[in-house]
RNA sequence: GGCGGGUUGCCCGAGCGGCCAAUGGGAGGGGACUGUAAAUCCCCCGGCUCUGCCUUCGAAGGUUCAAAUCCUUCACCCGCCA
């Protein structure tokens, strides 16, 4: 075996399991080989946990192999029961017509469709499945299938034994199977890349593609993204971290990187990161050495931000992390820092003029807090900071004099969570 | 279809007429330590116009001075029998 892209997804820990592992070496030594995956819409923006197996996906397409990213127009209104103990509840033809829309916006911007080689082409399995009636899907596609190897998937076992599985979800894994017959057959599609959880979802479109055109495709899987204290990858107490800007701004996006548990960067570094094997293991023993510095952290941060928001959208983000964490006191950045650095956080504009609320009326209006209650507590807690100053008693309220230069408040709860308020005309 | 058990705060799970905003654990929040990390220790953890008031214990009614706790109906779940 000799393929280096393999070689390299297994340092970076990226492989769960592969078909015929020499065969597939030699597939894409051989030439440049076309390959899938696929996003069902089931929110309306990809997520961090997304970015793993989409990022595998980058590497085969800078190693010289192209991209078909899918998007599930039709297996996202079937709902995929793997990893699931529950039915799904269905989602709305047009919501899940808008999640797809957005999630093709979403993929553009990590893959090369411009590229004259290798451009990646990005498909919808609406686009195949729709057109055919219920009667064709039974008898050319349904036929292929054992119910007794369905039933043995462990994304259906597991479900019989917990709370049942309907009709629908049950066919879920035909649906996919049938989109790789269909990219095998349209797009000479002859690998599948997909998480640990797809392998089943994989092996179904694999064997279809065996039984109906007795060629021999490939699968590889990669393994469900984990932390060291056990909780769910990708998720924050304020909940998922999105790649849409929108729902997960900039700044939040380079903290959740940045707040990475030691224990797991060097595992982020392999599995994110684009630099080279040699700059990730100097990363990794700065940890060891000296792990007060944060330097893998810092640098996971910026080129994760970079990669999903831009370059100068990562600047603005790394700025305003500086400024407003730094040791300087806030009065003593420039006013352009300072206003630059607030524009990354939670903001609440208060007008010229008006009266000024009361701390505990601030924290809940910026959305530190959700509640008066809350607010009082944390105050009483002594974790509440006006300026980078802790604040102490609950019936505080600023003046003017506290308005950095007669514009700003900082807010902060606790050690991280800060927001903003300024003063508009 | 018959009989029995269950449905409690973000999750798990006590409570079985007043002392219940409701024991305990987990998650979460704050503090100390440190490095915007982990571990550890301490504190908090429904809301509000906060020595009081309001809304919560599957849903709706009812009994009672008083109900998460009793009764009735409904919904869902789980056992045993057909």
């Amino acid at each position: 075996m000799t393929s280096a892209l393999l070689s390299d997804l297994e340092w970076r820990g990226l492989i769960s399991q592969t078909t015929d592992r020499q065969a597939l070496a030699q597939e894409l030594d051989k030439a440049p080989v076309n390959f899938y995956l696929g996003f069902d819409p089931t929110a309306p923006s990809l997520h961090v946990g997304n970015l793993v197996v989409l990022l595998v996906m980058r590497r085969f397409q800078l190693a010289g192999h192209r991209p078909l990213p899918l998007v599930g127009g039709a297996t996202g209104l079937i709902g995929d029961p793997s990893g699931r103990n529950e039915e799904r509840t269905l989602n709305s033809t047009d919501l899940v017509a808008e999640w797809v829309a957005r999630y093709r916006v979403q993929l553009s911007r990590f893959l090369d469709f411009d590229s004259t080689e290798n451009p990646a082409v990005l498909v919808n399995n609406l686009d195949w499945t729709s057109p055919l009636s219920a009667l064709e899907f039974l008898r050319d596609v349904g036929k292929h299938f054992s119910v007794n190897q369905m039933l043995s998937k462990d994304s259906v076992s597991s479900r019989l034994e917990s709370g049942g599985i309907s009709y629908t979800e049950f066919s879920y894994q035909v649906l996919q199977g049938y989109d790789y017959l269909e990219l095998h057959r349209r797009h000479n599609c002859l690998l599948q890349l997909g998480g640990s959880d797809q392998w089943g979802n994989i092996i179904a479109g694999l064997d279809l593609v065996r039984k109906v055109d007795s060629h021999t495709a490939h699968a590889l899987t990669v393994p469900l993204m984990t932390k060291s204290d056990g909780t769910k990858f990708g998720k924050t107490a304020t909940g998922t971290v999105w790649l849409d800007a929108e729902m997960t701004s900039p700044y939040a996006f380079y903290q959740f990187w940045l707040n990475t548990d030691d224990r797991d960067v060097a595992k982020y570094l392999k599995v994110f990161s684009f630099k080279s094997h040699d700059e990730i293991s100097e990363l990794i023993t700065s940890v060891e050495t000296n792990p007060g510095a944060r330097e893998a952290h810092r640098e996971l941060a910026r080129e994760l931000t970079t990669l999903v928001h831009g370059h100068g959208e990562c600047e603005k983000v790394e700025l305003a992390s500086r400024a407003l964490f730094g040791q300087a006191p806030l009065g003593e950045l420039d006013e352009a820092t300072l206003a630059s650095a607030l524009s990354q956080l939670p903001r609440t504009e208060l007008a010229q003029g008006a009266a000024i609320p009361s701390w505990v009326d601030l924290l809940v209006a910026t959305g530190v807090v959700d509640s008066k209650s809350a607010a009082r507590r944390v105050i009483k807690d002594g974790g509440a900071y006006l300026n980078n100053v802790k604040v102490e008693g609950e019936d505080f309220t600023p003046s003017s004099a506290d308005f950095l230069f007669d514009r700003f408040i900082v807010l902060r709860k606790g050690k991280r969570d800060l927001a903003a308020v300024e003063k508009v005309i």
